[in-house]
DNA sequence: GCGTATTAGTTGAAAATGTAACTAACAACA
DNA sequence: TGTTGTTAGTTACATTTTCAACTAATACGC
């Protein structure tokens, strides 16, 4: 009777996925929390609209995989502190273009500029070759498109 | 001027991580949610005293790295669903040492089966050395000993 | 022993999240 | 046009999480 198939939790893909992504959250939240008020995914919002230009909150729910009510959410709490702006787009008044404002693109640029860095100490802890390897398991698992 | 310093979200770890461990956990989650009506951190409770055997919240709470109102949240609905028991220590009247009871330990099991199970069909997705280094990544940046 | 500090665990209120129902605008088509 | 269906986005309400204050028990210094 073989008594040991012990499961244990760090053996568990989800559970050290789910360690791991609190672990390395941590820091960086910290600071877009303390500094600007925000919580992640009006962080995400932000990125997204660096990263893409201007957008729809359904372009950035599909993208990110986010849920339609956090990102209005998120683009009410950025909007009130003036980080985004909205306009309704005249071909389909049910759409609303969002776009970054003069403040916002100063935020994002010093966010981006530590998550970088942040990105670059986290790469250190793991090696180059380790890194790049997990990064690539991550984005299969996230369904993602592998670069 | 080089402006092609341009970071893309998919190029953040902690976003990658937290994408792929939403992915990752969501199939499970539904299990353990819809047949024992259980929250994660109850899930994850009854898997650490099922490993551990008997042990007191507060180990729990460092081991999992979880805050102690979660864990304290967690053991009641544990106990109102008849999971698992408590036992004031008799040498120190504020500890509580925590046991699964008879059908815990059925529930616990299930789970247990089927977490392998969950396990090695996301391995699988991965091939088994990419699998293998992701693990072990992972274990560093969660801040758990390798093995 | 007595006062003060810690520690395990609980609780209440506030913040955030999830779910489902809603509004407004468009689309399709008789 | 009018009916029906779909879509973007918001809102209301229930559940969950967070944060801070609390209780009860122990530990420490004297």
């Amino acid at each position: 009777m073989t008594k040991d198939d012990t499961f244990y939790s760090t053996e568990f893909l989800p559970y050290l996925l789910n360690q791991a992504a609190e672990a390395a959250s941590l820091g960086f939240r910290q600071y877009y929390k303390e500094r600007y008020g925000m919580l992640r995914t009006e962080w995400r919002v932000l990125f997204h609209l660096g990263q893409f230009g201007e957008m729809t909150a359904k372009e950035i729910c599909d993208r990110a995989n986010i849920h339609k009510t956090k990102i209005s959410r998120a683009v009410a709490a950025l909007e009130k502190k003036r980080f985004i702006a909205r306009r309704t787009m005249e071909n389909d008044r049910r759409l609303e273009e969002l776009f970054l404002t003069k403040s916002g693109k100063q935020v994002l640029e010093d966010l981006q500029r530590r998550a970088k860095a942040f990105d670059q100490s986290l790469m250190e802890q793991l090696g180059e070759e380790n890194a790049r390897s997990l990064k690539r398991n991550l984005a299969i698992l996230a369904g993602l498109k592998a670069d």
